[in-house]
DNA sequence: CAATAATATTCGATTAGGCGAAAACCATAT
DNA sequence: ATATGGTTTTCGCCTAATCGAATATTATTG
């Protein structure tokens, strides 16, 4: 039996490999240093480990595929990272970027029990606060409707559903949004979008303004 | 300038030589080592690590005293300790033994801005639920005023004040305590007292038993 | 296909944190 | 003063996690 656990370094590991797949882009070494941080060499031994224990295997062409083992782990962080959001949001009055930023750290923390009480105390939520679906345990987490905000055509009138994980990770994203009311429920309506620029024009209630088509790409809508 | 915020094992290390100075017990590397649960050696250059850090300073006589540095990020985590346990018990409804445990983990990511936010939607809680007060921002820690159970006379009739923190630690006296309702506020009557046999006869309501004399140590009362 | 840009991999080094075994010190109590 | 215990200290060794610099391996793309 293997029933040593998880290092937070570890899971933060996991959930970045697993909502970059969620957010299908390419899973590769790369992308996941970058989208945590770490230098080529960092992210190479701790490949190794994540094989060595049992998290992680790299397929052919250098894919990295969590095992089910692996996802199981991703899959309770991030549920813990999204209830302590809630938490940090409903019941203690912190701000869309700080809450993020706090539970990043607290999410390693919070034990089965804790994670079960915060649950009911928060009447069984069912997103974090910027919209994505909070897993379930055991239950598959359910397929995501919206579409990308990059992907959608010029006038149609479409409501925010959710600023991905990768999303979240950007404080600076998260403060745009937030002072642009850009948050789930949000109508916006496309007026304009200039790839050669990479940016498009977007209009919430009155207020008209632009936005990279990166940034768009981690907003999903419908 | 020393910015580098001391990790969650320097915390522990700070927190158990804090206790066991205000437990007025001999501040000693063995007796810290016993506490935390670490070897010599490991204890050691656990030692040469904080006083590197400028968070604590071995006197003549081997006598461990914390600088002001060290017992400020000391009184910090206690701080956030006991108001994690307060959460954990008053808006989660965790038991007593489990809440020092999970709060154990968790005061080691409490940031400032939640440690805030915690005390106001607890109102500002000025004991942890084991009876300790809760050290507060700048204000020096009251005065305790009870005495160890350990040194009443026979057939006096006290009431429980707290649990020290070093109580706390031992999840079978907690466990113990909370099977015999020795909760602060408890009366209690001494029936014996028989160092010989370091024990002696409590009886609570209708309840007679014994407790070791060293578990009564770490029991306060008035 | 060959040149270039991405990626992956190896190598050597560091730091925090931990262990056990053995040696060196002290402080008593005989 | 000596033997006994408790303590401290040294030594060697280990793992996880990090870095930078150099090298090897793939893609990509003109």
């Amino acid at each position: 039996m293997n029933h040593k656990e998880p290092t937070p370094v570890t899971e933060d590991y996991l959930k970045a490999i697993y909502t970059l797949a969620e957010e299908s882009q390419p899973v590769i070494a790369a992308r996941v240093a970058e989208e945590i941080g770490v230098s080529p060499s960092t992210m190479f031994s701790a490949l190794r480990r994540l094989e060595k224990e049992g998290y992680a295997r790299v397929e052919r062409h250098k894919n990295i595929r969590l095992t089910a083992k692996g996802k199981k782990v991703a899959e309770t962080i991030l549920r813990r990272h999204y209830l302590t959001e809630r938490f940090l949001t409903d019941l203690l009055g912190l701000d869309w970027v700080s809450a993020h930023q706090e539970a990043h750290r607290m999410e390693h923390v919070i034990s089965p029990t804790v994670e079960k009480k915060l649950a009911e105390v928060l009447h069984h939520p069912t997103t974090c606060p910027h919209g994505n679906p909070i897993p379930n345990e055991g239950i598959p987490p359910p397929k995501r409707k919206g579409l990308p905000l990059s992907t959608v055509t010029i006038g149609s009138d479409v409501v925010l559903e959710c600023i991905s994980e990768m999303g979240e990770r950007d404080p600076r994203l998260l403060r745009f949004l937030l002072a642009h009311k850009l948050i789930p429920g949000t109508r916006i309506r496309v007026l304009d979008i200039a790839p050669s620029l990479g940016m498009m024009t977007l209009m919430v209630g009155k207020d008209e303004f632009s936005l990279g088509i990166q940034a768009a790409k981690k907003i999903r809508v419908q």
